[in-house]
DNA sequence: TATGATTGTTAGCCTTGTCTAACAATTGGG
DNA sequence: CCCAATTGTTAGACAAGGCTAACAATCATA
């Protein structure tokens, strides 16, 4: 497959590589080419060559033996695949009670390759699955229903909660 | 990314092939290297370098010229994955609304990389939520009890059936 | 049955993204 | 402030899996 293009124009690995940057520079932490490569699990030359291929694409800023930062345009990139990330294995752990391990390493893999509308209504899915814990009418109904409208059926109500 | 094995020791690419070998066999059907070839949107030779490799494996016959077929563990692999891809896909436009061809895009991508547990609860998520829809208690309860007991809890009425 | 259209193969190139080996810079103790 | 340990870079190999160009086989049909 030599490495598709992700659904939003990046390779899987070079979305690895801005995620871990992002989670690893989070609160202005310095962020080391040996940690990106612990993260990872790949040697320190796969990710001075990443950062090149990055830096190019002006994604990220980086110089010789010196600082590695996100440009603006990497941030973004970068928070929207975290932003999947967490869905995902939200969706993983709460939703479908996996492990939180498997949870993060099936996010992992499916944050690169699952289309927008997918995020999306899964996203939506879980939101709903918190806010709405099935009062009465059955779920495809009420599911439905939120996503048409944005918001909870009248029926539905707050778990562990009556409606008076 | 290169090409990583997925959970099952295939990479991504092999398993597609198996999977176009297996659907356009299906009833005995003579595969031809162009058939594969349109399925998978690639060219010819990238196919013919495919049943090379899945020759070396053992898990496809191919003879120059000649007919493609898939041995007792190429099938095995492909019935697999197409396992797979029937209850994401399903998921996807059932569970989540999506349109056909959007749930069978990201079926695609996703089948080749989900971990066994995230697809074993994932299917079964989707034959309860067919299974049960939703009488009083809350989905997350409903689906734990499922998963627990491998059966829906005694509140769980099938779609539109009243208990008498 | 000869012949052009279609299908299949071979050879060889390219990109991605990994790796190892070797070398270079940096840094923190003594 | 010097030197070993650590960290980072460069160079170069390699595998996957795509592609094109050129050639070979097969097929269909006049």
């Amino acid at each position: 497959m030599v490495e598709q293009e992700t659904q939003r124009g990046q390779t899987a690995s070079m979305e690895d590589y801005l995620e871990a940057i992002a989670n690893l520079g989070a609160g202005k932490k310095v962020v080391r080419v040996k940690q990106i490569s612990d993260m990872l699990g790949v040697r320190m030359p796969s990710v001075t060559s990443a950062l090149k291929r990055l830096s190019e694409q002006e994604l990220v800023e980086h110089e010789r033996y010196g600082h590695i930062k996100l440009t603006p345009e990497g941030a973004k990139v970068a928070s929207e695949v975290i932003d999947r990330h967490e869905a995902l294995a939200h969706f993983f752990a709460q939703a479908l009670g996996i492990d939180q391990a498997t949870a993060e390493e099936d996010a992992c893999k499916i944050e690169h390759v699952i289309s927008p509308l997918g995020m999306e209504r899964l996203a939506k899915f879980v939101e709903f699955m918190e806010a709405c814990p099935m009062g009465g009418a059955n779920l495809p109904d009420r599911y439905e229903y939120y996503l048409e409208h944005g918001e909870l059926p009248q029926d539905c109500v707050k778990k562990g909660v009556k409606e008076t």
